[in-house]
DNA sequence: ATCTTCACATAAGTATACCTTAACTGAAGT
DNA sequence: ACTTCAGTTAAGGTATACTTATGTGAAGAT
């Protein structure tokens, strides 16, 4: 016979009944009576020339044949079900689904985002805070805003000031360490979620561009910038502090930054969207605010001395 | 309108044409006429809201939402074909399709096939050598022979004899190496495709079973097995031969293995199958006649000292 | 400049695939 | 023995999908 498709109604009716293992469910499903699903399973069955089900009399169960073809239809139609619905989701222009990592989601777009709402209250905004990569079409995300190196092959990609980390703190300790130096003695927070960098953008490496040859021992370790953050305004100890996750709390006067001293790193924040999409009118509007609000706080980096991380003297 | 999905002969309809970027060729690949392709296209357009093609005059173009569709339904449908055509091979009990590494297949399967396809005129058997991990419905083959490690979750697997190494070379080789210790001044030929296993089953272990504390450092390295072993038989080296790999050569008296100590891995060839196909005809044909030429050269097992990998000293 | 060709659109008519209602079957639970 | 449940079967209607035939507009040829 034909070793092309069979009649796709059906092949989706038997999708229906392996998912749910009842005729009468799959039916409800797709909004049949249960006959006209007995018949779509029948007529499948035999262009394949073996049943797919063995009736049982008061349940069903998959032959060999259905075990076989189950999981492929299964995925088959969830792609094709996510295609179509990112192909709907184009013409939707009240929803914005953005993603980015905790850290930056709690650090610095939750503080913005009221602003964000008030300006545009045509837009239905959706967060996902996840480190996760995820597929534009099939997790059904606009936005995705992450932090790393490029290149991003077929994505958007809107360039975003490179990022730079200077020790931060409570003010209440910057009165106790005052120079380079007295950090060598102070419980010192490590942020893990840039290990991954390469040159590494480290204590040592910051205590380098102040010539000194330290390699702190001891200290609070964090998964995620964010808690990093958190700790040192709590006051536990010095961080080597992210700008785009240290602003809001330095402007509040939470942290203080006393040293003018700060390494940049080739990895920056990269807003990133499925090519073309970048003119939809909420992915637009939602990038000018982005670009506007990352603007506001550039004069930040006039403050200091920005060392490029490869200009550091090795150890 | 609905977030469903399309009717899919229409989403087939406007697959084929993506593909093709041509109504009229997608319309030959189904086999309907222009007019029949050119209304399911419009009735696509309809049911989405807005244009999947730009009409130029002498082709077509895809908009934005066409390009968001056309990936995630070549992928869907092909994932269907897919796992349809697995499910129609289930019938055919005339082909076999069995996929096995460049090794294995040069050095143990080709020189047996012959064999096979005698006792069985009836199987149309066909092979792929590839080291490539191999999706059994995907990529249409009903038995893979792996050689590795366990388990293999959702997979049936044929328990085959353990796999043992021992020091393989040419005849006249083996005049001018006689004991152990003499191995130390030989040419050694290193066989890469094992050096995945851990414990390693490497010279420095096989030279530890003779109480030798020796490890080379030059000698000639292969990345394939079978090339190893045909360095060997060519009078280049003395080799640590697989069992599985060797044994041909060596009853061909193409290669001796003058000393009797082997050393046995956990890891071992494996007979795969998606489960329930272990029992289609030419597949247990296959698999009874792999174990039954396995079982004939059981015996040279006897004539070893096998010593389990984990059983040897540290150095 | 006009003609031809090409690729797709449109109109009208037809077939068939698909669905519904209604009655049937056979086993499990009451 | 009666009810219920899950799927099957039969008959008939409707919407879907296809066909043939004709129309349209621009590219390329003469």
């Amino acid at each position: 016979m034909t070793d092309r498709l069979p009649p796709l109604t059906a092949l989706r009716a038997f999708d229906a009944a392996a998912r749910h293992m009842s005729f009468a469910k799959a039916a409800e499903e797709l909004n049949v009576t249960p006959a006209a699903l007995s018949f779509q399973i029948k007529s499948l069955e035999e262009h394949l020339g073996q049943p797919l089900f063995r009736r049982l009399n008061r349940a069903v169960e998959l032959t060999e044949a259905g075990k076989t073809l189950a999981p492929g239809a299964a995925e088959g139609f969830e792609t094709l079900t996510a295609a179509w619905r990112a192909t709907r989701r184009l013409q939707d222009n009240t929803t914005l689904t953005v993603t980015a990592g905790p850290g930056l989601t709690a650090k610095w777009l939750a503080p913005r985002l009221y602003e964000f709402a008030r300006a545009h209250p045509e837009i239905d905004l959706r967060f996902s805070a996840t480190l996760r990569i995820m597929d534009f079409v099939r997790d059904e995300v606009d936005v995705a805003i992450r932090f790393g190196y490029g290149p991003d092959p077929g994505l958007y990609v809107l360039p975003v000031p490179p990022e730079w980390v200077t020790p931060v703190m409570s003010p209440e300790l910057a009165e106790r360490y005052t120079t380079p130096e007295s950090l060598m003695k102070a419980p010192l927070i490590f942020d893990e979620s840039i290990d991954f960098l390469d040159p590494p953008v480290d204590w040592p490496a910051w205590f380098r561009t102040q010539g000194i040859d330290f390699t702190p021992t001891h200290g609070s370790h964090f998964s995620q910038a964010d808690h990093a953050i958190d700790a040192a305004v709590a006051g536990a100890g010095v961080a080597l502090g992210r700008r785009g996750m240290a602003i809001t709390d330095l402007h509040a006067g939470r942290l203080v930054a006393p040293f003018k001293t700060a390494i940049e790193t080739k990895a920056h924040f990269r807003f990133l969207c499925a090519p073309g999409t970048e003119t939809r009118p909420q992915i637009a509007a939602f990038r000018d605010w982005f670009i506007a609000e990352i603007d506001k706080t550039a004069y930040v980096s006039d403050e200091f001395e920005i060392i490029p991380v490869e200009d550091i003297p090795p150890p």
